[in-house]
DNA sequence: CAGTGGTCTAGACCACGGT
DNA sequence: CCGTGGTCTAGACCACTGT
């Protein structure tokens, strides 16, 4: 007969939760080894899969420690991670129900100077398509954003028209890359930030700098500078 | 006989990787449905359980959206997104081998600004503590803070010698919390933030607010100010 | 060498949600 | 209604690694 509960089994959220007290109760306080998966499989009255699971998550969220013949113990400091999502501008302004504008600044190829050839990994002198743009918000600047794009990765953005798409979305949309590099930082704004994003020289500006590359090959290095007063949010 | 793979199967990180690779080379399109996960078990040779598994984590990757009955299909936008993980200021500047130091500005009980009540679902006119400190990487400034704390969520923090340890290191270890609100963003320095990261007044300067709670109770607020350079890098 | 987590399997039941 | 993903189970084999 089954309980009240409709799934009847005790599910690996459940062993998840119960582990959570467990730690946050410090019956297993920082450090502990902690029972193995047979033994809380039993008494959690579950199949070890489930407590696999559960304690996996656990491990995954940086809660848990786990190593073959070593067991599993509660991390010592318990660090946080929070996962952020990259937003693709248009879709970020559109998404607060606001209009997404654009505004093509420059566009020029011509040789990347070494520090952005030494950050995509390439030899220095290359022919790189330079593009800044302007994201507007409801009509008002929003991002700024300056582009070194590799056409030797992707040779079709030549032929776009970048002042009707903005290089963001097409290359979203049309080039898989396998991985990226972040970072996140403050600047004082230049003339042409200042210019671009209508605020005061030496103004404030949040940045987020991105690499994306196809296995070993860069594809391009975006630095976005967001209008004064921006904040990106998270929870964890 | 086992084939010249040790482990004989046609495992969950093998499936993810061909599952993988078909979105890569559009062999999937965005907004395509693809097989269920019985078909695609058959063809792979292996349990659906396996494909599920793999399946599942790209989902979580955000390439994939699953619905019951709906089938699986490739995300349109494959919004990507990046875990960052939250330092604790101490162990992070020794991780880079770094000396850290720390020093306490101040710290008082008194009530707490309007704005500060507001974000931590607080009655107006609570008394807080607030505690505002310097940390220093090689004795140079490398990040100031500064937090409130909600002394009836955390009495004891009323009896820590705040000179001696960080509040940072000390609530990491000493409370468990269950969910935090996090925001980026850049300002320019005030004279108290210019004044203990030794910099001019008005340098753009990175900064990351949180605030963390226990159940529906706010623990603390803090908001770290980096020394004028500092990036929080990442990858995705 | 032996204990622990990592993973696979075949089968089963169920919840959700399009049709 | 009924197809699809979500999950559980019991058992099995294996990889890794501390002792």
């Amino acid at each position: 007969m089954p309980s009240d509960r409709p799934s009847g089994a005790f599910g690996w959220q459940h062993a998840r939760d119960e582990a959570l007290r467990r730690i946050r109760a410090r019956e297993w306080p920082p450090g502990a080894l902690i029972p193995n998966e047979a033994e809380l499989a039993t008494e959690w009255g579950c199949a070890r899969a489930t407590v696999n699971r559960a304690l996996r998550d656990l491990a995954e969220a940086g809660l848990l420690e786990r190593r073959r013949k070593g067991g599993t113990r509660v991390v010592m400091t318990p660090l946080r991670k929070a996962t952020l999502a990259i937003p693709v501008i248009r879709q970020e302004v559109e998404a607060r129900g606001a209009a997404h504008g654009y505004a093509l600044i420059a566009r020029a190829l011509g040789t990347a100077p070494a520090g952005v050839c030494r950050a995509l990994a390439l030899a220095p002198e290359t022919r790189l398509l330079r593009v800044r743009a302007l994201h507007l918000s409801d009509g008002a600047p929003h991002v700024y954003e300056d582009r070194w794009i590799n056409p030797v990765a992707v040779p079709a953005i030549l032929d776009i028209d970048l002042a009707q798409v903005d290089a963001n979305s097409w290359l979203v949309q049309n080039v898989a890359f396998t991985r990226g590099d972040l970072a996140l930082g403050a600047v004082a704004a230049d003339a042409a930030i200042a210019d671009a994003l209508a605020c005061a020289p030496g103004s404030a500006v949040f940045t987020m700098a991105r690499i994306t590359w196809t296995g070993e090959h860069a594809i391009t290095q975006v630095t976005q500078h967001y209008a004064p007063g921006y904040r990106l949010t998270t929870t964890f």
